[in-house]
DNA sequence: GGCGTCTCTGTTAACGCTAACAAGAATCGG
DNA sequence: CCGATTCTTGTTAGCGTTAACAGAGACGCC
């Protein structure tokens, strides 16, 4: 593909200095002439010069990128926490490179990291939300500065990740607040941590309130499976209230409600988790609950830069706090 | 951060060769004995080595890594694509490097362009949706492999798109053959490729049946918008079928319909855009257009492979044609 | 005025890899 | 059994950058 672009050392002869200076001028080092400065510049935009970052990274032993391993990109979950951990990444001056894989199990994840590590990423993200994941982690090499997204609270890798506990617990109490004796609970995948948080809020929050937990109604994420659980939920003329583990199981609930003829919040409150867009335009708006990935991404990376720049690994922590989004479904129960 | 892992002379000491044989037995050059090949592949192994992919691409002038540019990737179709081509790329081996950006204008572009030249990428997809996008694109070095997703069906850059016209007309015409007397449109943003692609399906598809397009609803793709809209078609008694140029603006229009008391299908029939996952869970069920997103990125990544394995530029194009997905959200009109 | 110190710039040597060439060993046809 | 090929391996020279050191002026201080 034709031509090269101009080196280092064709700006230094245009500029009539040696290749170093223009080095120099370009990572901001002190001791340069301002006039010199001046002349370099002039010289890179003439030539249209662009560092190249592999030369770089092969000298630094560290690009400028950070790898994120993430699998189910088309979820709202993982696609938000991706774009925003690129905009903050790209705040930093740093690129983000994608390694999707289609499992999350040892293999994929393994082998997704080696490709980041061969590129010589300077961090990795990795978006782990259940256990196959978890495992694959303890495996890698030490050396690489690594944050756990999502990932599983019981390992001590560094790790962000949103208080699932406590928004499933606000959601449940927020129905029971509302005057509903129990609340019913659609899951999401057993081995998703997340699911796994959801679920202990909710059971938390019914076992303070001193109700036993109905049993749980498994679903996988999709509206799909909402839809099924919920046709269960609305032969059951006991059940007035349900939180589901997100907002695409509550719109297969909403819809199974609906057709048979169970209104929402009239005679059952449903409560979901996400806040996708959406949300706010189901039939009835969805009351739910948003978690903040901006603020996971920025915690995230800033982790990870911590650990770039000073060398340490530590098992730091951190947990964002979600935030109930009160909308249309959800009103006392009917008696 | 810790020692370097070991390089290839390390491996080829071990081994009992040159490092060169290290190398061809990872680029996988005929002319190795088999043993000698096992023994290096054994050194590998004990070493746990790995290829410095920055030297290497320092080498060559090339990495093995693919540039996207795109912004919004929270919405569905362009984190489909996003995710699509991530997979297909890491089948023929190349990562990908995403560089969001929070604007489609000239200077965010070429910014992300620029960070992935540095970076010397191997090729560079853009997924550029709007106009401001397609005029940036012209400015940019030539000699970068480059293909557009997407883009401005008008200009003279290798082109991978939806047949939005396509799709428009038919979902237009499925509405026809119903029995409809006419179809609204509930529009995206005019700026968008997309939109006017699917205005323009419309519109044909009623000229072609002899129909005088009834005004256009201006929407922006969010459900929000397409509530407003559907308000204002609730209240118009001689509404009887709406096409709507994506998912959630048909979601935003079930919900306004259904709040005025319009029942869909029976009093008014829906048509979206896009297949999003949950569109078989609206209220009823949507029938939708489904765009082929794998098929997209296949071809995208196919066009960029052969830019960047043959050199040459060429303004090559390909169109991608969407499917109609029935569902239960049309009937013929009531009299 | 000489000498140490600071500021600025240049020279040289890596970083880890591939490409190009070179050379030794093996094979083959006559 | 010899020269000509083919196969296999090694040697050398960069790719474009930063780091480390070295050197040339300018400046200040006793």
């Amino acid at each position: 593909m034709a031509v090269h672009g101009p080196a280092m050392t064709d700006v230094a002869r245009l500029a009539g200095v040696s290749h170093q200076t223009v080095s120099r001028v370009l990572n901001g080092h002190p001791n340069v002439r301002e006039q010199t400065r001046l002349r370099v510049r002039a010289a890179i935009a003439e030539l249209g010069y662009r560092p190249n970052g592999a030369a770089r990274a092969l000298v630094t032993g560290r690009s400028q990128v950070i790898g994120v391993v993430a699998q189910n990109t088309t979820l709202y979950g993982p696609a938000s926490m991706l774009a925003a951990l690129e905009q903050t990444a790209a705040e930093e001056g740093f690129a983000v490179s994608v390694g999707s894989v289609r499992n999350l199990d040892h293999r994929s994840i393994s082998a997704a990291v080696e490709r980041h590590l061969s590129h010589r990423v300077a961090g990795i993200v990795v978006i782990a939300p259940v256990e196959s994941a978890g495992e694959a982690l303890e495996r890698l090499p030490q050396d690489v500065p690594l944050v756990t997204v999502d990932g599983d609270p019981s390992r001590p890798v560094p790790l962000v990740t949103v208080d699932q506990v406590a928004g499933a617990r606000a959601a449940t109490q927020h129905l029971l607040d509302a005057g509903h004796r129990t609340v019913w609970h659609v899951s999401g995948p057993f081995d998703w941590f997340d699911s796994v948080g959801r679920i202990d809020g909710w059971r938390e929050a019914l076992l303070t309130a001193g109700v036993d937990p109905p049993p749980l109604m498994p679903g996988d994420w999709s509206a799909a499976s909402g839809y099924r659980c919920g046709q269960m939920l609305a032969r059951m003329p006991e059940v007035t209230a349900v939180f589901t583990a997100n907002d695409h199981l509550a719109l297969g609930v909403l819809r199974a409600l609906h057709e048979f003829g169970r209104r929402v919040p009239h005679d059952i409150s449903v409560v979901g988790f996400d806040d996708v867009p959406e949300a706010a335009y189901f039939i009835p708006p969805l009351t739910t609950v948003r978690p903040d990935f901006d603020a996971v991404a920025r915690a995230s990376l800033q982790m990870l830069l911590t650990q770039i720049e000073s060398g340490t690994g530590g098992a730091l922590r951190q947990t964002i706090a979600p935030a109930l989004v009160a909308r249309g479904s959800v009103a006392p129960p009917q008696r």
